[in-house]
DNA sequence: CGGCTTTGACCTGCGC
DNA sequence: GCGCAGGTCAAAGCCG
C-alpha cells in the first residue's frame, strides 16, 4: 500500500501531516467540519453544510472509523444536503513547491520561506498582497483588454502574460483541503463562488474545477476535484481567507459561522498554538502509526513526501483557527 | 441584462 | 531547451 501511495501524484494528496502534530492529542475539538456531533448544535442544516465526522479519510483514502464517539451522528447527516469532511488539513500553499508530481503546480509561484502565517496575515491585512495584486492584475488585464479591442495578438499575449516583474513571484495563501464524501462536487459553504476554470487532472478521469469568491476584493479560491481512487470522495481545497461576511450570514443564515471573516488574520495576529489549539483534531485528521515508515502518514513517509514534493508543511493550527474561528477546543471528559 | 459556466488558449514552473 | 502539468484568463454562451 505504501508503495502504491508513494506513486500517487501529489495533487491527489492534498493533505499533509507531520509527526509533530500527529503525536499530540488531548481534548476534543469542536471543529464543525469534523465533529458533526458538535457541529450539529452549532449549525443549521439549512445552511447546506453537511460534515459528518465519524469516518474520515487520510489523504490516501484510508477510512478511519471514529465511530466510538461520533458514529451516531452519521444518520443525522445522511439526511442533510451534501457532504462530509473526511479530513481536513492546512496546506501550506506559500512556501513550498506547488503541487508537485511531475507538473509545475501551475502558474502559481511559491511565496517566501516565512511561516505560512506571516505572509498570509500581512497579505490580508493590507490589500496589496501579492495575491490581491495578482487579482488586480487580472482586473487590469481584463479592463485594458476590453478597452482596446483592436490590439493585436502580441498585445493580447502580453496581457495574458501577467505583467509582473522578473523574479517577482506570486504568493500563495494558506490552503486548507479536506475530503468529503459527496455526490456533489461544489459544496455549499455559504459563500458565492464563480467558476473560472476547469482542468483535466493527470491520472484522473475527473476534472478539477477552480472557483473564486465572487465578493469584490476577496481573493479566496477553492479547487474542487474528485478523488480518482474513490469517486465518491470530493477533495476541496480552500486558499486564502474571506475578508467579508458570507452572503448567507447576511441573510441571517448560519453559514457564516463556518467562514467568518478572519479577524485575527486581518489584525495580523499570529495566534499560534494557544489554549484553543485543537489538538484533538490532530488525531482526528491524522491518526496512524507515525513510526510505520510504510504508512503514508508516517514520519519517514512524509519526509520522503516532503523531499519529493516540498508542498505540504506542518499544519499550523493557529492558522486553522484563524481561518475557522469557530474552531475551538474543548476538554475531554 | 447581469451573473455564471464552459472551454480553449495561454502562462508558469519544474524535471529531464 | 523542451515537454508536461497545474493554474489562469477571457470570449462566448447560457440562464434566470
Amino acid at each position: 500500500m505504501s508503495d502504491e501511495n508513494r506513486d500517487i501524484p501529489s495533487h491527489f494528496n492534498p493533505f499533509f501531516h507531520d509527526q509533530t502534530a500527529g503525536t499530540t492529542s488531548t481534548g476534543n475539538s469542536t471543529f464543525p467540519f469534523l465533529h458533526g456531533h458538535n457541529y450539529h448544535s452549532m449549525y443549521s442544516p439549512q445552511v447546506g453544510f453537511d460534515f459528518p465526522p465519524p469516518n474520515y479519510m487520510n489523504l490516501f483514502g484510508t477510512t478511519h472509523d471514529h465511530s466510538s464517539h461520533a458514529a451516531a451522528s452519521l444518520d443525522h447527516y445522511s439526511a442533510m444536503s451534501c457532504s462530509s469532511p473526511e479530513a481536513i488539513c492546512p496546506i501550506d500553499g506559500g512556501s513550498r513547491k506547488p503541487s508537485g508530481g511531475g507538473g509545475g503546480g501551475g502558474g502559481v509561484a511559491e511565496s517566501s520561506d516565512q511561516n505560512p502565517l506571516t505572509p498570509a496575515h500581512s497579505s490580508l491585512s493590507n490589500s496589496s498582497s501579492s495575491e490581491g495584486a495578482a487579482h488586480d492584475q487580472v482586473k487590469d488585464s481584463g479592463k485594458s483588454k476590453t478597452d482596446d479591442h483592436c490590439e493585436d495578438d502580441d498585445e493580447k499575449l502580453n496581457k495574458v502574460n501577467k505583467p509582473k516583474k522578473k523574479g517577482e513571484k506570486r504568493e500563495r495563501q494558506p490552503r486548507f483541503a479536506f475530503m468529503t464524501k459527496s455526490e456533489i462536487d461544489n459544496l455549499e459553504d455559504g459563500y458565492r463562488w464563480r467558476k473560472y476554470g476547469q482542468k483535466a487532472v493527470k491520472n484522473s478521469p475527473f476534472p478539477r474545477s477552480y472557483y473564486r469568491c465572487t465578493s469584490q476584493k476577496c481573493t479566496v479560491k477553492k479547487r474542487v476535484e474528485r478523488s480518482y481512487e474513490d469517486p465518491s470522495t470530493v477533495i476541496t481545497t480552500y486558499e486564502g481567507q474571506h475578508n467579508h461576511h458570507s452572503p448567507a450570514t447576511l441573510r441571517g443564515n448560519a453559514a457564516g459561522i463556518f467562514f467568518p471573516p478572519s479577524s485575527s488574520f486581518l489584525q495580523g495576529s499570529t495566534s499560534s498554538l494557544g489554549p484553543s489549539f485543537p489538538q484533538h483534531l490532530l488525531t482526528q485528521m491524522l491518526p496512524v502509526n507515525l513510526n510505520d515508515d510504510h504508512h503514508p502518514n508516517s514520519m519517514y513517509y512524509h519526509q520522503q513526501q516532503q523531499q519529493q514534493q516540498q508542498l505540504f508543511q506542518l499544519p499550523d493550527y493557529g492558522l486553522l483557527q484563524d481561518i475557522f474561528p469557530s474552531f475551538t477546543q474543548k476538554e475531554e471528559p
